[in-house]
Formats: structure tokens, sequence, C-alpha cells
DNA sequence: TACCTCCATGTCAGTGACTGACATCGACGC
DNA sequence: GCGTCGATGTCAGTCACTGACATGGAGGTA
């Protein structure tokens, strides 16, 4: 056994999703979320660059999917449809994670500095999307283009499932939202 | 005469975005930003709600140029031209202060966490946009695309209006990008 | 076995952003 | 003249975040 209690990072992260979600962001201190997963605050902003990135850890995977997804998808593959399935691929990470996703979105939206974090971070998850469907091959503008509409798409399909009791699966719910995109677009 | 110099705000944002300017952003303390104002740092915090706001204050009149222009184009006229108007009359208020948008987005330029705050003052431009369009009977979803994508327009000509030294106005650079998305989204 | 290096964490002392409470004092209306 | 108002000052405090240095188990090596 080692000398500390392994997996620091996912008790800091667990800590703080629920303090955050017992009092409200900002009234907690980074020094109360350290205490209750047994570390130190020094040790809390060495994991994380500041009292935010906490709560999106997790973005770094989805980026990581998508980008994965997008460079597997067959070769000759439409732009919207890599990203289509990409878009897929995130949401089955997320479909996991129901209740741990709501418990964090609901405390977002109670926060203007935390959804100021959130649109960066949903920037950035476009931009790698962008770089990855330029690596097939795929031109500008169409790799944005393709990219941030697929984000967004992902934007409404998320909502829909925190927001919903229901029985339908994020990839589910993502591929209707393209859909809808897709007839939108077409009139 | 006034007990206190007057435009305290405009003094406030003079000294931050020279000493921005000189030594950084972070390099900075609000402290100093306040003695070159002649002002105190408790001052400085009455008139904006953070460091990096100061910076950000003219974002509001932009958006009222917007929602002015958009409510009042003209009766019946498509979405798009009304959004490229709207675009139009905000570059104009720029073109006035090209030296201080240069030199204030050089800042941003070098410095993450104003970039930040910038990705957000646009997607609250977006919003308001799409809220007047809204309020002129033009539906979702067309709403919400005429008006992010003309941020994005917006975007594309401010960037190349701060980069060159040339003769272009800015509002020429945006009916310009303008006609380049028409000439992509036509194919 | 003894020793050595590594490295995640702890400890401690700062700096500076931001806030609340209260004081000040010209302007302005009465 | 007098009272209110509002912009600013003063002061003390909290807390996010940082740099420098200490600690001690793990795992390798002689």
């Amino acid at each position: 056994m080692g000398r500390w209690e392994p997996n620091a990072r996912g008790r800091l992260e667990e800590a703080a999703l629920a303090l955050y979600g017992e009092r409200g962001y900002e009234q907690v201190t980074v020094a109360e979320i350290a205490a209750r997963a047994g570390l130190t605050e020094r040790t809390f902003f060495r994991h994380y660059s500041d009292k935010r990135e906490v709560l999106f850890a997790g973005s770094s995977l989805l980026r990581e999917v998508l980008v994965k997804a997008v460079a597997e998808a067959p070769d000759g593959a439409p732009p919207v449809d890599v990203v289509g399935a990409a878009l897929a691929a995130a949401g089955a990470v997320l479909e996991e994670r129901r209740e741990l996703a709501r418990a964090r979105q609901a405390v977002i939206d109670a926060n203007p500095s935390l959804q100021e974090r959130e649109v960066v971070k949903l920037a950035t998850l476009a931009t790698a999307v962008t770089e990855a469907l330029r690596d097939r091959g795929i031109p500008e503008p169409a790799a944005s283009l393709a990219a941030q509409s697929g984000i967004a798409v992902f934007r409404v399909a998320f909502e829909r499932w925190i927001r919903e009791t229901g029985q339908r699966s994020l990839p589910d719910l993502v591929r209707e939202s393209f859909d809808e995109l897709r007839t939108l677009t077409a009139t």
C-alpha cells in the first residue's frame, strides 16, 4: 500500500461536486474541498489550475473520444457523418454517468463564472474536432462549420438528456438532434 | 466643479489598457491601475466587477448599437440582411477607435483569461442579436443561426481590420466577409 | 540489508483580487 | 442655511492561488 490513499483526483472531484451542490459554488472554499478529500489546499492546486477546473476535468476525456472517433471514421465519409458518429461516441461516454452529469450541470447552471468556463470548454472541443477533420483532409471552412454545428447539436441533445426523465439514450438524442439540423439546412 | 475629477471610468479604462499593454495583464495590480487614474482600488471595483471587465466595458455599447440596428431595419427585410446592416453599424462604431481597438486586442491576445472573457462577451452579443431578431418576429432557429453566423462574420472582419494596415474600413470588411459567407452557403 | 532517488503530498509564508462597513464632503434641491 | 444624495475614500478581512522547502514510503540498486 502506498503512503497515500490512491485516486486523489477522483476524491477531489467527488468532494467538490458534493459541496458545490450542497452549498453553492461560491460558498465553498478550496480548503473545504481538500479537507473533505483528506488532502490539503495546496494539493488541490497541484491537480487543478483553479477552483472551477475541478468540475471540467472530464472534458479532456470527451475531447480524446471525439478526436479518436473522427480519426477512425471510414475513408471518404462526408464530414457531417464523421462528426455525427463522433458525437454519438461522446454521448455513449456520458450515458453511463447520467446522474453525475445531471448534478454537475445543475451546479454549472447556478453560477455564471462556471458557465463562462463551460463555454470555453465547448469552444475547445469544437477546435479539437476542427483540427481532427482537417487531419482527414477536410478543408476550411467546411471543417470549422461541421465541427461547430456538431458541438451545437451536442449541446441541444445534452440539454434534453439532462432535462428529461425519459428513456432515450444520449447517443439516440444526438442522432435525433442531428437529423433536425439536417432537416433545417435542407430547406 | 464637482468634488471629484469627472469621467472616472474613462480614466480607469485608459490607465488599465496602458498598463496592461506595457507590462502584461498579470503583472499589473488593480491598485496600480487605480493609482494611475487618481483613484483607489476600492473605486475600481465599484465600476468594474473584476480586473478583466475594465477591458470589456465597451461591449455594452456595441450590444446597444446592434440591437437598435436590428430593431430599426425595414419591415420585411430578410434576417440575413438585417444582421448584415447591424454588423455594419457596429463596425462603424469601432471604425473611429482603430488604434484603441488594436491595443486592446493585443492585450487580449496575450492572455488566456482575457480570451475567455472575450468569448463570453461575443456569445452575449449573439444572444442579444438573437432576441432582437425574435422581437421582429423571426422564429427560431433562424434567429439564432443568423445571429451566430453574423457574429462569426464580424470576428473574421474584425481580425482582418486589426491585422491589416490597409485602407479598408471595418464596415466594408464586414460586408466583404458577409458576402464570402453568402457565397459559401450558396453552394 | 543498506542506501538512494523519486515523487506525491504536506507545511508555511506570502501576494493580490475582491468585499463589507462605515466615513467624508461637494452638489443640489428645498 | 439645511438635509439628502451619491461618488469616493479608508480599513479590515477573506480566500484564491503561488513559491520554497520538508517529509517519508515505494521501488530500484549495490
